[in-house]
DNA sequence: GCAAGGTC
């Protein structure tokens, strides 16, 4: 019997793919990575005609990603143009998943192996980051070419079974394609996004944004929101004249306000002569009536973006948060899958099924019962792009089953689904035209015949039912009133998430999955707003930036570039051009426009200049430095760092907290003041030196560490001083008492995010030198109030163990400082029988030799 | 700390 490993994109596609091939005769056992499922059964293998066991499996996305090499991540040491031709590595996509080990786990011995990975050229790539790292772990004695792809365009039983028995070979070409997109966008994304963080960060105090970011994607989108807003500022209001007449319709006691065939003018003169004309004319003369039966039609069936642009002007809700319901409503089963270009629902597709399920709904049940009655409708022709079908409700679901926004867009997606299958909406429209003095104009009404689909979709009905009394033909109609209004042409608004979408969609900046990405990223980056409404305002770093590019080098921003490289991407992926010689080619071409730009930066910080203050004139002195003695400046704005104007030199700080000086305190190493950085009163708070913060004093520190990590054998700040046990939850963090913290005090782990509140009644705490016998921890030394003490006979002085000692240990209670993350080791055993000495360890610690090494690193 | 593309 043959085996026969199949791969799939993610885990729902292996599952409906096996299902359809098993016929739903399968086993199904989790995988070591607990993210992927393999779903076993027998058959025959189309390409040999041979029995064979079958195992179909996924992955999840990209298996690899790719970066630069360790050494060229230091920004501090590589100069961006390298980065043009650094060397670069694949690196596991998501290192927790062990996506290699578990692929080559199953692939193991196998004959065959088939790749069902998406039919795009990401996929196409995919293919070949799975071969990778199965080949070596196959059979080779079968056969000489065991591996095989199949092309299908849908997920359906014929077109998967058809694609099985059609295998074909996975496509290099394409493949290579993405490879060559992903070395490009590293490349200049990286070098941009360093080089000018770098440069405007050293320049100026208030940018609010910890990284000033470029890339292929976001910046165009950006461009988008900023050529909207230019056009808003440079508008010039113009005021125009329109002429307003109004009739009244005999044997009626109605009157209308009739459109004027020439619209409005910009001449008040000439609009006055006309005015003149009309004024004198006593009647409107009806010249015609026509009645025409039209039609709203329905919608096509969803796919991602258009379900986006819906959530966002319609719901208000955000393209990065609608995605997130999206998800969870497809993972517990309430809708289909949901990241699709499709519009076009597959032929065998069971529309009536899908409709059943919703005939009892509360909200919409009796227009799904209609419409079993009274026939569905041929769905609209739209798009099948071959990835997955539209996205409909899978099951009916209620509000209170759901919650409030996941509802909201489930109501959406199922109302869509009902109107692409529901009549057009009818409706007659009735055109009267009248001549007043020779001039022309008409008046239109609508008027209902059958809602069809906006019964459901409600926001689209024809709301005002204007019946159109009778009219004939040379009527003479009383003209009521004749003004002239003066208006002024209006700018346009802001772009709204949903036009940004259509434009993105459009250009091709993004895909339908990574569209809400590039929304998000240049919100988070402070380049634009969401204000009301749900329209993107850039702000000042946002314009200037664009702005910039354009005086620079207009390429680097406009939406035409990824679209150009695409096509170069295209011509390796036909087999057309040579992988090595396109991506030399844009890596030549940008690196040349990344020296253009560095050599003509002053063009776009001009812009700055008038925009941003310098680093010498932002903050407030706030801590002296160590080297000249003066004070530094505290820049609060993102990202936050001191600044010692004399020295010329910045010291990032802590991000998401507050910093304040502590005590005038000083780092024994460098005679910097000491600053206390904390997350308020609830979390945690620990000192720290700014230069030793910056340039890690010890060969075993790393940047980034404040005092409470600090391995100086004798400062009084430093672990050694305050450290007092082995972290209750994590694997390397110390218990550090927060001497800060009374009389609510506290200790607090260096590492992750335990606090432990001990000790609300006592006005001195200390860590003592001795260790526990019991556990291994530093005892504390405790001077509790007089009239709150625990201690017996009044005596307020006690030294004990928090975790052994029977007094102390009742008033030791943990929680942490905020929420941690799910992944982040929970169950691990609590202290019990572990040992807690923030000296003894568990094997690899070595506690006490570390204690002498540190004695050997200080100066 | 950077890009964009998959997906969990």
């Amino acid at each position: 019997m043959r085996t026969v490993l199949m791969v799939a994109e993610k885990p729902s596609l292996a599952q409906s793919i096996a299902k359809i091939l098993s016929k739903g005769n399968m086993t199904t056992r989790k995988g070591s990575n607990s993210a992927c499922s393999i779903h076993e059964y027998r058959s025959t293998f189309p390409p040999t005609n041979e029995p064979a066991t079958f195992k179909m499996t996924s992955v999840c996305g990209h298996v690899f990603g790719l970066d630069f090499i360790g050494k060229y991540n230091n920004w501090d040491k590589v100069d961006p143009v390298e980065l043009f031709h650094a060397t670069t590595q694949k690196k596991e996509a998501t290192e927790k998943l062990h996506m290699p080990a578990f692929l080559q786990k199953e692939a193991r011995g196998v004959d065959y192996l088939v790749l069902w990975l998406d039919c795009d050229k990401e996929g196409e790539n995919i293919c070949f980051e799975v071969i990778d790292c199965v080949r070596g772990v196959m059979n080779r004695n079968v056969s000489s070419e065991p591996i095989y792809r199949s092309h299908f365009s849908a997920i359906t039983d014929t077109d998967i079974r058809k694609a099985m028995n059609n295998l074909g070979r996975p496509n290099k070409n394409e493949a290579l394609s993405v490879d060559a997109r992903q070395e490009l966008d590293l490349r200049i994304g990286c070098a941009f996004t360093r080089y000018q963080t770098k440069f405007f960060q050293g320049k100026y105090g208030d940018l609010d944004s910890t990284l000033i970011s470029y890339g292929p994607c976001q910046t165009p989108t950006l461009g988008f929101c900023v050529d909207r807003h230019d056009k808003i500022q440079s508008f010039k209001p113009e005021p125009y004249w329109v002429i307003q007449v109004q009739v009244t319709c005999e044997g009626t006691d109605r009157s209308f306000n009739l459109d004027w065939e020439r619209v409005r003018l910009f001449d008040k003169e000439v609009a006055q002569m006309f005015v003149g004309i009309i004024k004198s004319a006593d009647n409107a003369r009806v010249t015609d009536v026509t009645k025409k039966e039209k039609l709203k039609a329905r919608p096509q069936a969803l796919n991602t973006v258009e379900m986006l642009r819906v959530a966002s002007s319609g719901l208000g809700i955000g393209p990065q948060q609608t995605m997130q319901i999206a998800e969870r409503l497809y993972t517990q089963g309430y809708i289909s899958y949901p990241r699709t270009e499709t519009t076009q629902y597959p032929e065998n597709f069971d529309l009536i099924e899908v409709l059943q399920q919703q005939q009892n709904h509360p909200d919409w049940g009796s227009a799904v019962k209609t419409l079993l009655r009274e026939g569905i409708q041929k769905p609209k022709k739209g798009t099948d792009v071959g990835d997955h079908p539209p996205i409909t409700p899978m099951r009916s679901a209620t509000e209170s089953e759901l919650g409030h926004d996941s509802f909201r867009l489930y109501d959406y997606i199922t109302r869509h689904f009902i109107a692409t299958i529901s009549p057009d909406c009818k409706y007659l429209q009735t055109t009267v035209y009248f001549d007043v003095g020779g001039e022309h104009f008409s008046f239109t009404g609508k008027q209902l015949l059958d809602p069809g689909y906006t019964g459901v979709m409600t926001w689209q009905a024809i709301t005002s039912d204007e019946r159109v009394p009778d009219f004939r033909k040379d009527q003479l109609c009383p003209v009521q009133d004749v003004k002239m209004v003066e208006k002024q042409t209006c700018p346009p608004d802001y772009l709204t998430e949903s036009e940004l979408i259509t434009l993105m969609e459009k250009h091709g900046i993004g895909t339908d999955a990574s569209i809400p990405v590039h929304i998000n990223n240049i919100c988070e980056r402070n380049y634009v707003q969401i204000i009301a409404g749900r329209k993107l305002k850039p702000t000042t770093l946002g314009i200037v930036l664009v702005h910039g590019y354009q005086k620079i080098d207009p390429d680097l921003v406009l939406p035409t570039m990824r679209s150009a490289v695409e096509q170069q991407l295209n011509l390796i992926a036909a087999g057309k051009a040579e992988y090595e010689s396109v991506l030399q080619h844009g890596i030549n071409i940008f690196h040349l426009k990344f020296k253009y730009f560095v050599l003509n930066i002053s063009g776009m910080d001009e812009l700055f200049e008038v925009s941003f203050s310098p680093l010498s004139a932002s903050g407030k002195n706030l801590a002296r430095c160590g080297k000249c003695r003066r004070y530094m400046k505290y820049i609060q704005a993102k990202p936050s760092r001191l600044h010692c104007s004399s020295c010329d030199e910045t010291y990032t700080l802590p991000q998401n907290g507050n910093i304040k000086l502590y005590k005038e305190l000083k780092c024994p190493l460098d005679d910097f003041e000491l600053v206390l950085w904390t997350t308020g009163a609830r979390g945690k708070t620990y000192p720290l030196c700014p230069y030793c913060f910056n340039n890690p004093p010890f060969k075993d520190m790393r940047k980034g560490m404040g005092c409470s990590e600090c391995t100086h054998p004798t400062c009084q700040h430093s672990l050694a001083h305050t450290g007092v046990s082995e972290c209750v939850e994590c694997e390397n963090g110390v218990l550090v008492l927060d001497v800060t913290s009374g009389p609510k005090w506290r200790m607090a782990c260096n590492k992750c995010n335990v606090v432990i509140n001990f000790f609300e009644n006592a006005h001195k705490v200390g860590v003592s030198e001795d260790t526990c016998e019991e556990c291994g921890s530093n005892l504390l030394e405790v001077d509790f109030s007089k009239d709150k003490t625990p201690l017996e006979d009044g005596n307020t002085q006690h030294t004990g163990c928090a975790f052994c000692d029977k007094i102390l240990k009742n008033l030791v209670e943990k929680h942490h400082a905020v929420m941690r993350t799910r992944s982040s080791g929970g169950n691990r055993g609590r202290g019990r029988g572990r040992g807690h000495g923030r000296g003894r360890g568990r094997g690899r610690g070595k506690p006490k030799d570390k204690m002498a090494q540190l004695a050997a690193y200080f100066v």
